[in-house]
DNA sequence: TGTTGACTATACAAACCTGTCTCACTACTG
DNA sequence: CAGTAGTGAGACAGGTTTGTATAGTCAACA
């Protein structure tokens, strides 16, 4: 009669704890940042006990990297690079197709902003592990922007990188503060860049 | 003997209380954030007494939004517009200037980020009068690009002001996380939308 | 059937946080 | 000289946090 023998057989076969920590975690994170959630929280929304979520993850600081990491494969991968390529057919095209998928993200319900500028923010230190895993991610999404450059026939693809992470970031940054309209601003600057950089 | 006679004479003449409480939530807020920060460092730093600054200000909050304020004082007005108007002489130019400001802010020692972003993210509740705070002042800021963006032409300068905003914030996030020359790469986009938009 | 391993639940420790309170001291004022 | 207001130092309350320890439950497996 007790909650935790109600839902698909209690153990391993359960639907693994640790997938269900994460998937808690991953919400909770991207929604309120990193500092704001306890691991309490977590434990309470993902029906777990302390002790389990500790075996899987030694700390709440493992826990947020493998929020990071999730957030990569989920937010970079799955959704953005997937958008583009299932839109966008020229290479110029996937370049615009950025801010067009950024204008989707803004309108969308919950907007949640960018985990990787949040967390970076919020934790300053620049040696903490967790300020140099999102830098990192930061960096693949550039390394990304860079190949588009480079597909579309930048002079400098490395340089267009740069340019278009500055224009993705303030974007982002300034919907997050109620300017859903951010993202066609920022594409209207990336077509003149098409037009003089290639 | 004990260490608040040696200063300047105790009591009220001894600088104000309140002025050098503020001083160290400055220096510790903008360079730290708001969560991290306690009110015991403060009281520490600031080698006053925990009911002195219960006095003057009656809870975190209350300071923290008196720290907002001084930031727009001394970095939006002290900092920015005196720069940028002891530099630049043409409508144009001061434009530009915001983003020159901009490059030897990234370059200085200690370059701290924006307060307005951090805050606005790290207190991500729309109703919190923290959050409200902190795009208030974001909002000031874009008021001022409008009037510069007014003075020089525009033909919409609000549309102008949002705009340099986005590149504003692009760069102050993209030098957070280490490119230090983000400011020239927004600086030629402003050059261009000059030409275009006016 | 008896052992093992992952799980739940909960109490607990130690450290932090904000905010209140008391007490002694000092300077200014009438 | 006496009173008052602002202050420094620090104890304290009540809440939070992360992480550990204990005790018992359930399923798989030899």
């Amino acid at each position: 009669m007790t909650s935790h023998a109600g839902e698909a057989g209690v153990g391993q076969l359960r639907v693994g704890a640790r997938e269900r920590i994460l998937d808690t975690a991953y919400d909770l994170f991207s929604h309120n940042g990193i500092g704001s959630v306890g691991i309490d929280r977590i434990i309470a929304e993902a029906s777990i006990a302390k002790a389990t979520l500790y075996r899987h993850f030694p700390s709440k600081e493992e826990l947020v990297l493998a929020f990071l990491e999730l957030r990569e494969q989920r937010w970079t991968h799955d959704w953005l690079e997937t958008e583009i390529d299932s839109v966008a057919r020229t290479p110029k095209g996937r370049v615009l197709g950025v801010f067009d998928a950024l204008d989707e993200w803004f309108h969308s319900a919950d907007f949640e902003g960018c985990s990787f500028i949040k967390t970076l923010l919020e934790i300053d230190e620049p040696d903490s592990p967790i300020h140099r895993a999102a830098a990192g991610h930061l960096a693949a999404v550039r390394h990304k922007l860079q190949i588009y450059a480079e597909q579309a026939g930048a002079r400098d693809p490395e340089e267009m990188g740069y340019q278009l992470q500055v224009l993705m970031m303030g974007a982002i940054v300034s919907a997050g503060r109620g300017d859903l309209e951010a993202a066609g601003r920022s594409r209207a600057f990336v077509e003149r860049l098409l037009e003089s950089s290639t």
